[in-house]
DNA sequence: CTGAACTTTCAATAACATTTGAAAGTTTAT
DNA sequence: ATAAACTTTCAAATGTTATTGAAAGTTCAG
């Protein structure tokens, strides 16, 4: 068997192993309140700001976390394209990296977000724009009024985020295109 | 003391209020996806298809829900700025109705998020541009770099936002400015 | 084939967030 | 000033979600 490779922290300056923390923990926070599980965002904080690729243990000592929920959020990262697997040669453990091309990884959390928040609620305003009864009723008004809007709003950002997610940086609009011409 | 008005539910066909029913229903799924509280995105669906201002009575009896979760939740779409009293002329009680436009309601929506999730990241992120070390480090490298690309996108991020909530709608950037040109 | 090295699963548990409802507080008509 | 009508608060109860870690599963070198 190879000999580990000693830790990366060790040799770390204090200051930096400081920074590395604070960014770590608060990228986790931010992700909770994105709908993203806390240890799932650290996890990724710890691969996006670490040179090299690292192991389900180094993940487990660094962030204090068990070995089932390591494996668990690092799948999940793999599953959204954020981290992906390396292969070291002569190493049996699997190593993990983050993508570090930022513009990628927003357009990927994006992605995630469109299809776990506006999809669904496409999909719910195209079964009730359906819905009938008495045209004369000022509830019926009301609510076909705020669904049909809500319709042509979700409609909009659907496009919007699709053009988004394909688009090129081209680094990130120009100044919003010129404020928005 | 005035006679009490009839409930307005009991008056509705049935295909409506089941419809009704879905849209609160879908709309505090996708509240809670959203990191906003199930029950605030229910009481904000009532208002928005109701065609009357509701009390918080109403509320409480059409939702299932406590007196303090209704005033709890209506206060904070008072904060949000998602719905407003309205004094009804020789009633006590307080009237709420929401802002049906939905673009309004869209950015205020966003204007909230990007208070909660981005303005903490650009603090953050400037705290950590300043961390100092070795720039032969590879890992001083990894951090900066990172920090220093999330810095860029995060304030591109901002002015985008900051332009959108203030855009007149234009029925939102017509095609996205011609797939943004 | 075997066993060591590693990964994955999942039921129990812990941590966190929401909801309740009764009590306290406030406002208003008389 | 009083009391009824109404609103707000908050500690306890409940509901939800994340985490653990041991057990089961997989892979691979010899």
């Amino acid at each position: 068997m190879l000999l580990k490779v000693q830790k990366t922290f060790l040799y770390m300056s204090m200051k930096l192993s400081e920074a590395k923390a604070q960014f770590i923990q608060s990228w986790g926070i931010l992700g909770s309140q994105w709908g993203i599980n806390r240890t799932m965002a650290q996890v990724h904080a710890l691969l996006l700001v670490s040179a090299v690729p690292l192991t389900t243990e180094d993940i487990m000592e660094q962030l204090s976390i068990s070995r089932g929920n390591s494996n668990m959020n690092v799948r999940e990262l793999i599953d959204w394209n954020l981290v992906s697997k390396v292969i070291v040669a002569g190493e049996r453990k699997e190593y993990f990296t983050a993508e570090k091309d930022i513009w990628k990884v927003a357009t990927r959390i994006m992605y995630q977000r469109k299809k776990r928040e506006l999809d669904p609620l496409t999909d719910v305003l195209t079964q009730l724009s359906q819905v009938d009864g008495d045209p004369a009723d000022p509830e019926m008004v009301a609510f076909t009024t705020t669904v049909a809007n809500l319709q042509k709003f979700s409609n909009q950002a659907q496009s919007t985020l699709n053009t988004m997610i394909k688009a090129e940086e081209n680094w990130f609009w120009g100044s919003f295109l010129k404020l928005m011409k």
